[in-house]
DNA sequence: CGCTTCTTCTTGATCGATCAAGAAGAAGAC
DNA sequence: GTCTTCTTCTTGATCGATCAAGAAGAAGCG
């Protein structure tokens, strides 16, 4: 602008001189960069840029609750490093915002992007209504699919089945499950916990459920932690073991709450497997080496959330139908879980 | 726009019925998101509010070099955890965007954002310099102090010296100390590595070197690593095991490091403490509970420098004198570190 | 009634780059 | 010499919200 006055050019080419080479020659571009450096002219302003053509190369991520525990918690914070990989050899920023349940309302209304992973968001979020309200390409992981949205989702109802009936094939009668159910309060043994506003632990707990039905065993006892952490896995084991008839093994909904929970029965004096089983969720890196679990291909389901994202974005043409990816998972036997005892 | 036609009314009233309630009256105002509900609008454009009144409420943070470390780290990811909690609660979004030293240019130069936090980058990294021309506030983050911006720095030559003296103290006169040096190839000995391109190293291993000397002995064998991960540590360990005199105490820049040559140590069947000693640096959970280490404050350094960060956005007064922080460090005294043998 | 004040809404200008269209001049074709 | 083609640069319109200023009408006050 002051710019172009200056040298007795038009703003066009100023503009050119950055971002289109070929569009004029070689010399009056140098003499126009070098300009704008003495001037300390910073480059095209971005919110112009962006107005005009409607990009950000931004990808935005929309964070479950706390941006705290996003980066704390080592299964979130490697599914961030996936899409974090994709964007990055694609040249794109990522901005991440929180979806809090209460307090100030989600920047997700607020921030610049091309388009948005919603991961593991609660149902009903306002964040979430915000986001779909915003009228741009979508992925969903670990949500509920929906039929107009790509969605990226890993095998939970059959990992959690498989971790129940690698339990029972080991001679387990009676279990124990522990689930999230976000919310305020202390971890409690609920009677019906399938109303988790979270699309995964319903899943989870329908697994976990169908293989202890399907086997003929009575329901088993549910524990409902109000967030995923260690130190509510470690109260959810006090009330298990708390019980007239301690469960013989215990399915939980992540690693972090299986930790938990096993360090509580091993300062319980509680000897692990030998006395309760213990199987968690995720394969996180802190599994290793004791905890059996069932392995999620967490940096991947970033990698492929951003990929769609991507594709979304730079060939949005409205007729591509919608993927529903589901991503599998595997049962990794290591030494928290072991024969029922007789 | 053409909702503002469609309803016969103002495009600013439309404008105030979504950012500014107080000026119209209620009546209207619900009329108008009703009309827009209906219609599909999804909110004013963040590009041309942007545009207009200079503010995208995201705090960017450049990163080192690969995003996908950043987020791997415990250590960056805390740091990041600690930016993420304070822009939570001002309703900041935060974006990052990597400093790569080859393949495609950083995203700095195209993402929006209010001011920056620069984390941890090479000091000749191209992403710097673009970073630095891009006029906005600025927070520099484990880089070389500049007169004219906030820094945010830990005592690090304080640490590593504290380090050293700990390790002297017990009596260890052979002293290796493992540093990090961007740049492909191999983990290797290296006569002066005081030309690490990272800020931070280069403290570290001024302050090791410091203590070494002062106390009069030989200057300690310095090995390089081309990137701070386990298996470089492994390398480097047995790079020092090969040596005709190996040393009986190794220093290490990070935890992550220190843990891979506990480990190679302990394959080889050197017993640490007692045949070798070893320290980290950091204090990174996963230092517990094995790991000596000097513990510096990553999540309080990420928080300090997003409400500097914010500060100068929101109150730019060019006046402000620049703020350099300092955060204290700690020698935290675990299992991996003993008396020199006899 | 005449005056100020308040509420509610509108108009014109603006942020800064980009696109589509076109002008000015040089170069090549016949 | 004229006609086309290419290179290099310019002009006008546009993206969509926001700001500053002000108009129209209602309300308050003496």
């Amino acid at each position: 602008m002051t710019l172009a006055r200056q040298l007795g050019v038009s703003r066009t080419t100023v503009s050119n001189a950055f971002s289109r080479p070929d569009q004029l020659s070689a010399d009056l571009r140098d003499r126009i960069l070098s300009a704008a450096a003495e001037v300390g002219f910073s480059g095209p302003s971005l919110a112009a840029a962006s107005l005009r053509t409607g990009k950000t190369r931004t990808l935005g991520v929309l964070f479950t609750d706390s941006l705290t525990y996003a980066f704390s918690d080592p299964v979130s914070a490697r599914f961030l490093a996936g899409i974090a990989a994709e964007a990055e050899l694609a040249g794109y920023a990522i901005t991440i915002v929180s979806a809090p349940r209460s307090g100030p309302p989600s920047p997700i209304a607020q921030a610049v992007m091309d388009g948005v992973i919603i991961y593991s968001v609660d149902d009903n979020s306002p964040a979430l209504k915000i986001a779909r309200e915003r009228d741009m390409p979508r992925v969903l992981v670990d949500q509920r699919p929906e039929s107009g949205a790509d969605c990226v989702n890993v095998a939970d109802r059959a990992g959690a089945e498989a971790a129940a009936k690698h339990l029972i094939g080991l001679g387990h009668q009676r279990l124990a499950v522990v689930t999230v159910a976000a919310g305020p309060g202390e971890s409690a043994i609920v009677e019906d916990s399938a109303l988790s506003s979270s699309f995964v632990a319903r899943e989870r707990l329908a697994g976990w459920r169908q293989a202890v039905e399907s086997a003929g065993f009575a329901a088993p006892v549910t524990v409902s932690c109000p967030v995923n952490g260690r130190e509510h896995g470690r109260r959810a084991a006090g009330l298990l073991l708390a019980l007239p008839l301690p469960p013989s093994a215990i399915a939980c909904l992540s690693d972090e709450i299986a930790l938990g929970i096993v360090e509580t029965l091993q300062s319980a004096g509680v000897i692990v497997p030998t006395d309760i089983s213990v199987i968690g969720f995720d394969d996180a890196p802190q599994a290793r080496p004791f905890l059996t679990t069932i392995q999620q291909p967490y940096q991947d389901k970033g990698a492929l959330a951003a990929r769609l994202l991507m594709e979304q974005i730079e060939r949005p043409e409205r007729s591509r139908s919608p993927s529903h990816e589901v991503l599998p998972v595997r049962l990794i036997v290591r030494e928290s879980t072991g024969p029922a005892r007789r």
